[in-house]
RNA sequence: UGGGGUAUGGUGUAAUUGGCAGCACGACUGAUUCUGGUUCAGUUAGUCUAGGUUCGAGUCCUGGUACCCCAGCCA
């Protein structure tokens, strides 16, 4: 799947890292990772990063990586989601060995080494409520309180800790905290909760267990029972490492200890990454549901047209650090772009039509206008792809915004007067313009060169301009949306702190009345072409004959424009 | 307020670990082109700051500054 594998030796810091660890031999040369979402939403472009991380590396040190669904909190958790991000993570192109581990597999285990830590004293049951633990914490600079019960004796804390999972205690009214140091000056070591008390029923375990394992609790455990070697994450774990290492080293571990090693994820200009942010857009309508083309999760970004190789490749460039920034939008387009342009097909289609009409164009033996059949290469980048026959004749859909009736400087397309080609078939030359009462032009007249069949005239003439058309009486009606950012700031929500102040009210323009060459019809559901001199669109995986910009071309008249103040 | 982390062109990332600051995106100029696309050639612009060590500092030392993370029974 992944590219031939670069020396392991070159790249990021963790690759680095772990050739030193492979020639020191620390873990006897074996690597692996692991991808540990929880269960509690989709997948998006964040994750991305974290899987072409966990599992590139693994892949590159032919080592393994696991899928493990971090299920230790029943209250958010689905099943659903789990087969959402088996799925998705297939579509980008990663297949996880079997079987899939779930942080719930351990919960036994988990079980017996709290009661390990309990039996040393490194653990206590704790009754207070969670303000007044918060309270006890202390804050940044100040000591923490003791808890009265933190000084129970381990027969007592056992005997607790039994009831507790046995089901006598009523739900947060009892919490097992390891017994650290309430004065450290990272939070997190002032004695974290490892255990409360939730009657829920579990996805998988059901209603086996009353007692949930935190994430600092169960994780650094899973990657042990698994026999992960390097386990990375992303930057605000940080400061859970000193965490990670304690419960390890007090713990009676089968096999090398695991060590966590933290990068930066991946933020986007003009894109939102939280989950719960994501769920809120869902939930107000701002957008259609989780797999709009609007939104970054990778069911959105597929059904918008997104190749996976596309979201491989950035990430793969984009590289591992640990400095936190936030990456250019047009980088990851410029990827799609680029992939794209190698494999989608060209097609003929008109978004904004205005009518083209050849008042020279040849009648048949019954009075009715010719059609001729031209052929256009499917795509340039790959002439294996061949080529189709579209139908020609003197009615034409043109784009609106290749005709000005009063061009601007540098305005190449077709004006009166102006001869320009025809994509395939042939030089038209503007004559005349018909204007509605309010004088807007509602169709244009022009000449054909018949000599200039196929696209070239005989005698050399050269034309500044060749544009895309479609033929009246073939086209195919359609629907396309165009997609513009979500959000208006490179930042959502730096300005105000609400990242939904930065909405952008114009992200998606529909446009009902598109003509498409008519073998656009015959678009397979969820491939993406391209529409010449418009962009990559992607046909819709359920409703046929609705199309998504994928991303636009680049396009040097537009910049022309702005720089001209229009 | 205590602790931890990070600073390289507009943006993002490299620099053989003390030896010519490179690449990409964007922008700009030109060439090619039956897509104002693609491709090709070129231009633009950078080591957070103040000192220090050194023949030589993006890299080492000292002091500042800015930004990010941590006081969930979320992950």
């Amino acid at each position: 799947m992944s590219e031939p594998a670069a020396p392991a030796a070159t790249g990021d810091f963790i690759r680095d890292l772990i050739a030193r660890d492979n020639e020191a031999g620390t873990f006897a040369g074996r690597v692996q990772t692991r991808f540990p979402p929880e269960p509690n939403g989709y997948l998006h472009i964040g994750h991305a990063k974290a899987i072409c991380v966990d599992f590139g590396i693994a892949d590159d040190f032919a080592g393994v990586c696991n899928l493990r669904l971090d299920d230790t909190n029943p209250d958010t958790e689905e099943q659903e989601f789990g087969d959402a991000i088996l799925a998705d993570l297939a579509w980008l192109g990663f297949t996880p060995p079997e079987p899939v581990r779930h942080a719930s597999d351990y919960f036994d285990q988990l079980y017996l080494w709290a009661e390990h830590l309990v039996e040393n004293g490194l653990a206590y049951v704790d009754e207070q409520d969670a303000e007044t633990i918060s309270a006890g914490r202390g804050g940044y600079g100040q000591e923490g309180v003791a808890s009265p019960y933190r000084d129970r004796s381990p027969e007592e804390n056992l005997d607790l800790l039994r009831r507790m999972r046995d089901g006598e205690f009523e739900d947060n009214s009892k919490v097992l905290r390891a017994k650290i140091d309430m004065n450290a000056e990272n939070m997190q070591l002032r004695d974290p909760v490892m255990y409360r008390i939730r009657r829920r029923h579990h996805h998988r375990t059901g209603d086996r267990w009353c007692l949930y394992p935190t994430y600092d609790w169960a994780h650094g455990q899973s990657d042990a029972i698994e026999g992960v070697t390097h386990s990375l994450c992303t930057l605000e774990f940080d400061s859970h490492r000193p965490l990670y290492d304690w419960y390890l080293e007090h713990l009676p571990l089968p096999g090398d200890r695991p060590r966590q090693t933290e990068f930066a994820r991946l933020e986007l200009t003009h894109t939102i990454t939280s989950k719960r942010r994501l769920a809120r857009l869902v939930a107000d309508g701002v957008v259609d549901g989780w797999d709009d083309p609007r939104m970054p999760t990778l069911r959105g970004l597929r059904r918008r047209g997104y190749p996976a190789k596309a979201i491989r490749d950035f990430c793969a460039y984009i590289g591992v650090t640990r400095t936190n920034s936030r990456h250019s939008i047009e980088l990851l387009e410029s990827f799609v772009r680029r992939e794209l342009n190698l494999t989608a097909q060209r097609r003929m289609a008109v978004l904004r039509p205005l009518k083209l009409v050849l008042t020279n164009w040849p009648t048949d033996a019954v009075g009715r206008p010719v059609v001729e059949e031209v052929e256009v290469v499917n795509n340039p980048e790959n002439p294996a792809d061949g080529t189709r026959s579209v139908p020609f004749s003197g009615e034409l859909w043109i784009e609106r915004d290749d005709f000005a009736a009063d061009p601007p400087p540098k305005f190449f397309r077709l004006s009166p007067g102006r001869e320009v080609r025809l994509r395939g078939a042939y030089f038209v030359t503007c004559t005349d313009v018909v204007t509605d009462d309010a004088g807007d032009v509602v169709e244009v007249r022009a000449t054909y060169d018949p000599a200039s069949q196929g696209g070239n005239s005989p005698d050399g003439r050269k034309v500044k301009s060749t544009m895309h058309w479609v033929s009246a009486a073939h086209a195919v009606d359609a629907s396309v949306a165009l997609y513009d950012r979500l959000f208006t700031a490179e930042a959502p929500g730096e300005a105000t702190g609400d990242s939904f102040d930065d909405l952008n009210p114009n992200s998606v323009e529909l446009i009902a009345d598109a003509k498409l060459e008519p073998a656009l019809a015959d678009t397979p559901p969820g491939e993406v072409v391209q529409f010449e001199r418009l962009g990559y669109f992607a046909h819709d995986p359920r409703t046929p004959l609705l199309f998504h910009r994928t991303v636009g071309l680049k396009d040097e008249w537009a910049n022309i424009q702005k720089r001209q103040g229009r």
